[in-house]
DNA sequence: TTATGCTTGTACCGTCTGGTACAGGACTAG
DNA sequence: CTAGTCCTGTACCAGACGGTACAAGCATAA
């Protein structure tokens, strides 16, 4: 009953998440995967009902893996430029990582035949992150602010951008191994202006 | 000879670009593209050898498009932050256009199939840009320069990203229409801080 | 007229795909 | 033992695909 360490339903998926990251959804076929989970394509229709159905679930289950994955450190309202500063190093590291860019990849190609999981996929990636970030930035902002706090949500979103620069398009296009995004954008330097402006 | 106003070359391609646009590569069949370019299959091949032929030839023409389009404004050395948000706003503009986000979509999937065609997509899409950038930063540095000119390719690179936040991504995956690239990051105040720094 | 060259429609080929059917094997429960 | 449940391997299906072959059509050119 306990079985051993791996179910079959695990299996399955753990190779449908190699496979696709690593070749594509579309080039992925029934036998690769069945020879790849060292079982029958019969079995994968049972647990899944159909490749798209096992698409799905792969997808939700990686979404899974980076929602609950940072806990985060509490803020520091008295150095809240630290926090912000530290949540952008961790993001980068995660960023940074071949598994990360793999996903995106595999997103740009499943979201055309499942909308829904990509749009689970960016509600969690973009607009969770971006929350976060709001939070802290919200929480810092009347320990130093010379203005209103105007636009949260666009310095959010700004701030996303500055970390996740063109080379990561670059990175998920296959065109150089790693993004290495730029680390100086972390340096506090550059977005103080942004609680400059009216 | 002179023919008529499309030569049968053209309108092959005019229709590949149409599909591909609008249903992804893989999603587009030689008889599809014969029905949409009221030609046969045999001139397809006849003409472009193959289907991933006809794919690079319509990622190099697509290519051209926009590496010749923008002659650009000439660099006023006195005022250069204009000349800089001048360039943004094309940018910007540019990247709004529903056409260039579904030419992206359309990358994104063509790059695993052709990674010489997503070499040539990002070297002009990409390094292009950010030369341009580095250029009119180059040229307006003196003018008003606090310090020595430091990653000046980091500056282009990280101006670019701040133009295409992730609301471009979301707009590639299909989540969004239209991504309304935040034209606030447009405001000179925003990099102000990029010349004060180290 | 004949000859040439390109285009056309259609039929065809081999291959691969997602998905199903099925006969048996392995195992558990009683 | 029997009965039942799950899994496995294999074979199969119908459809779609990229690509090729070919006979016929049409226009130019002499």
């Amino acid at each position: 009953m306990t079985a051993e360490t791996k179910s079959n339903h695990d299996r399955v998926l753990r190779s449908a998440r190699k496979l696709f990251f690593e070749k594509g959804f579309a080039a992925t076929s029934t036998v690769d995967l069945a020879r790849e989970a060292g079982t029958s394509k019969a079995t994968i229709y049972a647990g899944f009902g159909s490749m798209e159905g096992l698409l799905g679930a792969v997808i939700a289950a990686e979404v899974d893996r980076f929602t609950t994955a940072p806990p985060e450190e509490i803020v520091d309202f008295a150095s809240f430029r630290k926090a912000l500063v530290g949540f952008g190093t961790n993001l980068l590291a995660f960023l940074n990582e071949p598994e990360t860019i793999r996903f995106s990849r595999m997103m740009h190609e499943a979201a055309r035949r499942r909308p829904d999981a990509a749009a689970l996929y960016l509600e969690a990636a973009y607009d969770g992150t971006a929350r976060r970030i709001e939070e802290i930035i919200a929480a810092g902002l009347p320990h130093c602010a010379p203005g209103p706090a105007v636009a949260l949500p666009d310095r959010a979103e700004r701030y996303m951008a500055m970390l996740k620069g063109h080379r990561y398009e670059m990175a998920v296009l296959g065109a150089i191994e790693r993004p290495y995004l730029h680390p100086q954008t972390l340096s506090t330097a550059s977005f103080d202006a942004w609680f400059a402006e009216a």
